[in-house]
DNA sequence: ATCTGAGTTATTGTATACAAAACATTTGAC
DNA sequence: GTCAAATGTTTTGTATACAATAACTCAGAT
């Protein structure tokens, strides 16, 4: 049961999902993706079935599939989750995270504030990405971390729009400070909290973000 | 794309694997199997993918379908997470649950309570499961109860036989009255203590030491 | 005797053909 | 003119046929 095809597929149309090429509601139609993909119906099907299930695609019986972005609701819920997601990771990971990890941390932090200085929101974001993912690592749950990492990602494309608005990078990392100082005394509580925190801000930011387009749109 | 078929399968292979006719690594074989539930191939490899997507079967490519129980250290994982995720919820419904709920919630307890003193597993478990559902509702978001339910499902067969091994209906029954009195007082650090509790209490120490072991063999 | 390798078999992955259901269009009645 | 029914078309769901790859077997060499 090899996925190759499914998956590079699957992908392409996530990334065509993600990029506004296919809007929400956009029918994709079996035969013609299928023959603009080079293949059967049958592989493209199991393509469609991967992104039911990571929610990008809706799967109607006997109707067809058709691209399914999560509304402002459905958004803020999930950035609302990732916040508390990553509090629990901090949590875990402030029992139990290696000196090594440690020291990676400072190491991502560091360059997450030349990055600032730098005034380079995309090394920025790289290194930021680094620095959230190493705790998930640490929280010592590999099914927690599988987890959070599949949302982070889901949450990307909104993320990184957000991340652009003005003078965020440097409140970022006073925030990451407070997060590694908490790790570093083993203080279960402080990462916890200052981990929410850090990424809920991210979802108010969004919301802001979306009510201004949506107030520009009217 | 009616998945009817599918999922009447992937429910019936999930019921073998439940309840053991199909062990850990076996293998499932399409042509066999489609055959034995009077279906071609195409919708019982449908089937498979669901399975694989939840996780109770492997998919390795070009060698066909495998039955993959979680071993002990990921079925820790799991336990940890779902305690975590409850609490999650706890947190969330203590700002946000409704008179109506805290008196659905009541009413669950009581009917444990009832059970316990009747000494009938069976409806404590089912109040039981109720009083749980009611509070990942409650939590207002239903991102996070869709994930939580998903988790709690997947988990249902060994905490079954869990809640048989020990007479611990009673000390549930005091974890109860304390997690409803948080609710009611609208204390969430309380709530979601007491809910992580709840749930966490089966070894968490010995999680601790695992964790740190695996940790340590990296 | 064991290991290697070619040929065979079995099984997965893919394409296509067919069936059934939903959708559209046209025709007919009121 | 509008609504409705019926037929035709499109599209999904399923079966089957075909291709490709991995597993197996058995013969032969070291």
């Amino acid at each position: 049961m090899d996925k190759r095809r499914a998956d590079i597929i699957a992908e392409e149309i996530e990334e065509r999902i993600f990029d506004g090429r296919y809007q929400n509601g956009d029918r994709l139609d079996e035969v013609r993706l299928a023959e603009q993909f080079g293949v059967s119906r049958t592989p493209f099907r199991e393509a469609l079935q991967r992104l039911a299930r990571s929610g990008l695609v809706e799967l109607v019986p006997r109707r067809g599939a058709f691209v399914r972005q999560p509304g402002p609701v459905e958004l803020m819920e999930m950035f609302e989750v990732m916040a508390e997601f990553e509090a629990v990771c901090g949590r875990l990971a402030a029992k139990r995270i290696s000196d090594e990890a440690l020291a990676d941390l400072h190491d991502a932090n560091d360059k997450c504030q030349i990055a600032v200085e730098a005034l380079d929101p995309d090394s920025y974001y790289v290194e930021n990405e680094r620095f959230h993912k190493i705790i998930y690592r640490e929280s010592g749950n590999g099914f927690l971390a599988t987890e959070t990492r599949n949302l982070h990602r889901r949450l990307q494309p909104f993320r990184r729009q957000q991340l652009r608005l003005r003078g965020r990078m440097a409140q970022s990392m006073e925030e990451h400070r407070a997060i590694l100082d908490a790790l570093e005394k083993g203080d279960s509580e402080a990462a916890a909290n200052a981990l929410r925190g850090h990424v809920a801000i991210q979802g108010e930011k969004f919301y802001n973000l979306l009510a201004t387009l949506k107030n520009a749109a009217e």
